[in-house]
DNA sequence: GTAGGGTTATTG
DNA sequence: CAATAACCCTAC
């Protein structure tokens, strides 16, 4: 832990948090250029905040779980018939199955094995917030939105082969891309999915300001983490949230997390 | 300007 | 001595 030459402030890296959270990762001149984070991160420049970023979210990688991911040193061996190190680069993206019907609540005694690196870092982040009543919902959406923008661009661009010409629609282009390459028949021609996803966050922000959501802690958020391990799971779990807050519903995690709504 | 890889320095 | 985090360089 820690190699303090200049080590980053709670400040800068709440800075940090938030410019990802208003702008999206990837975009670090804008968030260093904001005039909010300015007087915070005008010691450190855009490769700075990216650096951070990075090691924010490998140290997540590895966090709340027995998960041993130490990383072979790059230094081939000298003569290892083993040349197969079996990294998941694409966590099965193509596996949309699993649709995890209702009635598999408290079933399935086997999980909580391998958490999504995902969602690892979605309950790092609500880990370090630290709220005494637990995570809002809308704490949740807006990571997913993170989680989906940062790593969903990155795998479907590759897979799709459809660079982002538009920087400022890059949601539209994600959406575009996990259509065209999975053919997504749970969102049908309503809403895409990622647009989905940030309406849901919308609209629970909205809701959550009528009554305030039931507070549960790091148990109740992880059973989301355990039923939603891919992506595709986040996606529908934000679509089915759009659609019962649209609706003017009000829905406690406790009732996500068993999804009994 | 961003992403990724590699190197250095500190802490445990 | 190893792991981690900041720093630096290179490629796209």
């Amino acid at each position: 832990m820690g190699a303090p030459k200049q080590k980053w402030t709670s400040e800068e890296e709440e800075a940090l948090r938030r410019g990802v959270l208003k702008h999206g990762a990837g975009k670090w001149r804008t968030i260093q250029k904001d005039p909010e984070f300015s007087p915070v991160l005008s010691s450190r420049s855009n490769i700075d905040l990216k650096d951070k970023w990075r090691n924010l979210s490998f140290s997540a990688s590895g966090l709340g779980s027995r998960d041993k991911q130490r990383v072979p040193r790059p230094k081939a061996p000298s003569s290892s018939p083993s040349p197969s190190p079996q990294l998941l680069l694409l966590p099965a993206t193509n596996n949309v199955a699993e649709a995890s019907p209702p009635e598999d609540c408290e079933k399935s005694p086997q999980d909580d094995k391998t958490p999504s690196p995902k969602f690892s870092m979605i309950l790092e982040a609500l880990g370090e917030l630290k709220e005494p009543n637990g995570s809002e919902v809308t704490t949740i959406c807006n990571f997913i939105e993170i989680d989906k923008s940062y790593k969903l661009t990155d795998s479907y661009a590759k897979r799709a082969l459809a660079p982002m010409k538009d920087p400022s629609l890059k949601k539209k282009d994600s959406a575009k891309s996990s259509k065209a390459a999975k053919g997504q028949g749970l969102f049908t021609a309503a809403s895409p999915a990622l647009g989905a996803a940030e309406a849901a966050a919308t609209k629970v922000a909205d809701a959550e300001a009528k009554s305030h959501l039931a507070n549960e802690h790091m148990m109740e958020v992880e059973r989301i983490g355990k039923m939603a391990e891919e992506t595709e799971s986040l996606l529908e779990l934000a679509s089915e949230l759009y659609e019962r807050c649209s609706r003017g519903e009000v829905l406690t995690i406790l009732q996500v997390a068993h999804r009994e709504f």
